[in-house]
DNA sequence: TATTGTTATACTCTATAACTATA
DNA sequence: TATAGTTATAGAGTATAACAATA
């Protein structure tokens, strides 16, 4: 069984534990269960968080870098190689040569990549819904407020 | 170059990409970060993030039998056969079977295992502090309550 | 010299399935 | 028949190192 099926359950009597005031492992666990859900809703069209993710910053006018997605994304640059070569093969963004450096690619989605990043928002959206359902609309507004300077510090 | 070490920079221009408010992503941002901070400072006790919730529930008084660790954590029971099996070699907790239910195994810390505890937790909290550091107390008290109700939520 | 993208490799984590022993 | 623990395996993600092309 996959573990994800018994996320309702606050597991017998260890909620007070010294881990349920721990930070990195309610942001780990509430990560998990999210990502799972959203893998599971994005399968059906045949895209996974982590390519959703690229695709989304692909569709978006920046024309982000491979070197800029990694940043972003917080991946090495390996692994963005490895998720545009699945995109491109899939025929959803192609790599340009950025003219202004040619050592750089420059990521842009096709039009059959913005038709899949459409059609996969809804599902991404209905799982992100469900995952978000305890929260009120305020709440969700603060967390991601608090979640972005976490994930994106400003340094001083 | 791994990922971990460009975390102050905002990435280019990325920043009004539709992924911003994407509390899945920030989510997965947040916690990658902390992760990879908790393991590098975890990494002087010879535990890992993973290792040392297990034995952090392993020195509580709860004495969590491995099913229970594996809702909790939120980990397939396999793996969590696997971080044992670790920490027992180490000599940090070990196996009681659970006499009122011989299939059910106990896990407990040893001495040793309440020790290294004690100390790994000092370097947690360091990671987590810089984590954090973004964060008033307020605000990380808020966060943790947010993050509980995503990562733990109670069914209607 | 430094950086972008790339290839390669080893390790960790995730997801399933099947088996055993108890209940 | 169902559950706790175990074993096994395949695939996804993480972490490093090195290299060619370009800056």
């Amino acid at each position: 069984m996959t573990p994800a099926a018994t996320s309702g359950t606050p597991s017998a009597g260890l909620d007070d534990s010294p881990l349920i005031d721990d930070l990195g492992f309610l942001l780990a666990r509430a990560s998990a269960t999210t990502q799972s859900r959203g893998n599971a809703a994005l399968a059906a069209h045949d895209l996974r968080v982590r390519s959703y993710s690229v695709l989304a910053l692909a569709v978006s006018e920046q024309h982000p870098s491979q070197r800029e997605l990694a940043d972003f994304l917080r991946l090495d640059p390996s692994q963005v190689v490895a998720l545009i070569d699945d995109l491109a093969r899939d025929g959803l963004v192609v790599r340009e040569s950025d003219p202004r450096d040619r050592r750089a690619n420059v990521v842009v989605a096709t039009d059959a990549g913005r038709a899949a990043y459409t059609a996969a928002r809804a599902s991404a959206r209905d799982a992100e819904e469900e995952s978000l359902r305890p929260l009120s609309a305020a709440e969700r507004i603060e967390l991601a407020r608090l979640l972005r300077m976490v994930a994106f510090p400003t340094e001083p």
